[in-house]
RNA sequence: GGAGGGGUGCCUGAGUGGUUAAAAGGGGCGGACUGUAAAUCCGUUGACUAUGUCUACGUUGGUUCGAAUCCAACCCCCUCCA
């Protein structure tokens, strides 16, 4: 990528943003001499982003940093035909209710990123069922259907894999990618937009809107993907104990959210920094340099900022703080996750594997019971070995706790009300 | 429509009448080692009012002292043919 002028693209370029790009040079001289327009779906098929997304939203808001206007694209519409791109089997269709439910929820996200204020290059999140619930059917496959072949739309992946592999794909899946390709259009002439941003899974969809977009009216539309990111011993991101991560703060706490990014790979904190904190490149190249113990420090700095950009500074310093008092000083932090439970149940006292149980900290009295075989309980962080010990009031700390522990990252206070 | 093959635990995948809650691997969880990392090693991985009981091998019935394993019907998937 020599020469990139733009700063748009020179700095979503260094970050590592940039997987393909329909046309750098003519996308770079249009970035350079005037303020673009771009957009990035997101279909609403949960109530939350996950980590997966985070790549999108970040080029969104590098997109606004560098005085250009990014779109929000809601897929109330496409979210009822599902995309077929990168899956064996058809996605269950959610009602009308449940979309705009997730829609509610994932706009959320998208404000603590993009400013939608009063800029002139203001953020806008629109939704593509205000143009798709409206298509008259026959009018559309005339205007629009007459633009794609089957036989191109055969070639692409995300048809070709499920073909191949003899997976069943419905009409409606089939139609995703003329659906994606007209939003594109369709935002293309109400906001000037001319450039589709996405994942790397996302270039069929998105060239197809590049090219409606020149058959249907003779515009100039571009695409970007970003790379997959994968972890350096190549597991796909973005997966823990507990599922996916999510970026919805009642999916996935702030805190376990900054333990994720805490314990991020040595071989991708550099990688990490750059695409998901805001931190400036010059800050980052000291904390590549970085190794052995001190990494973590570079951790912890990766596990702030990205916490900071979706939950905000004050959570991020807590969940920072949290983890201090818990994995550094050593004793219990009042911070920490809580539940109550009744002081009348606590006086005649509980087995430990019954509160382990309550706490949410095991699925299953059984599994409690395994993990207390195993070693992995600790109460007030001394080891429990029986998992009939009774636990009582005699257990409550000087402020009246009780911290219960699965393994050594997973703690919870119990309080007696 | 015809012929054949198959549906097993979170996933892949063995098992073809009896210590089979079901091999092996992956994944998960816990332990050891560390740096809250990676790699490695060890343990564990259906539930419960727990040395016992219940639920589980597509669904429903049947044969049998006893079935994931045999039989029947049904549902679903795949391969070949039309």
């Amino acid at each position: 990528m020599p020469n990139i002028k733009s700063e748009f693209l020179k700095t979503i370029s260094e970050r590592g943003f940039i997987h393909q790009c329909t046309d750098m040079d003519v996308l770079d001289s249009n970035a350079n001499t005037q303020m673009l327009t771009a957009y990035v779906g997101y279909d609403a098929t949960a109530d939350s982003l996950h980590i997966g997304n985070l790549v999108s939203i970040m080029m969104l808001y590098w997109m606004q940093k560098t005085g250009h206007q990014p779109i929000v694209l809601m897929g109330g519409g496409t979210t009822k035909v599902g995309d077929p791109s990168g899956r064996d089997e058809t996605r269950r269709l959610l009602s009308d209710n449940q979309i705009n439910e997730n829609i509610t929820q994932i706009k959320k996200t998208f404000d603590n990123f993009l400013d939608f204020g009063s800029l002139n290059n203001k953020a806008l999140l629109v939704n593509n069922s205000d143009w798709l619930d409206e298509l008259k059917y026959i009018q559309f496959l005339r205007d629009v259907g007459q633009h794609f072949t089957i036989n191109r739309m055969l070639s692409f992946d995300s048809v070709k894999l499920r073909l191949g592999r003899e997976q069943p794909l419905t009409f409606l899946e089939f139609n995703y990618m003329i659906l994606q390709a007209y939003d594109f259009l369709e935002l293309a002439k109400r906001y000037n937009c001319s450039l589709q941003m996405g994942g790397s899974d996302q270039w069929g969809n998105i060239i197809n809107g590049v090219e409606l977009g020149r058959r249907f009216s003779n515009r100039s539309l571009y695409g970007l993907t970003s790379p997959l990111i994968t972890t350096s011993s190549g597991a796909k991101m973005g997966k823990t104990a507990s599922g996916a991560v999510w970026l919805n703060s009642e999916r996935f706490s702030p805190y376990d959210y900054w333990q994720f990014w805490r314990n991020t790979e040595d071989g991708d904190v550099a990688r990490f920094l750059k695409l998901f904190t805001t931190l400036p490149m010059n800050e980052i190249k000291k904390l590549e340099v970085l190794e052995g113990a001190e990494i973590n420090e570079a951790k912890k700095i990766l596990a702030t900022q990205a916490t900071q950009l979706i939950h905000g500074v004050e959570a991020a310093n807590a969940a920072a703080q949290t983890a201090h008092e818990t994995f550094e000083l050593d004793n219990s932090a009042v911070s920490l996750p809580t539940i109550d439970i009744s002081l009348e149940d606590l006086s005649s006292g509980i087995p430990v594997f019954s509160l382990l149980t309550t706490s949410g900290l095991t699925q299953s009295n059984s599994e409690s019971r395994r993990l207390i075989k195993g070693g992995g309980c600790r109460i007030n962080d001394s080891s429990i070995k029986d998992e009939m010990t009774i636990i009582g009031t005699e257990k409550l700390d000087k402020n009246g706790f009780i911290k219960i522990s699965a393994g050594k990252k997973r703690h919870i206070l119990i309080r007696p009300v």
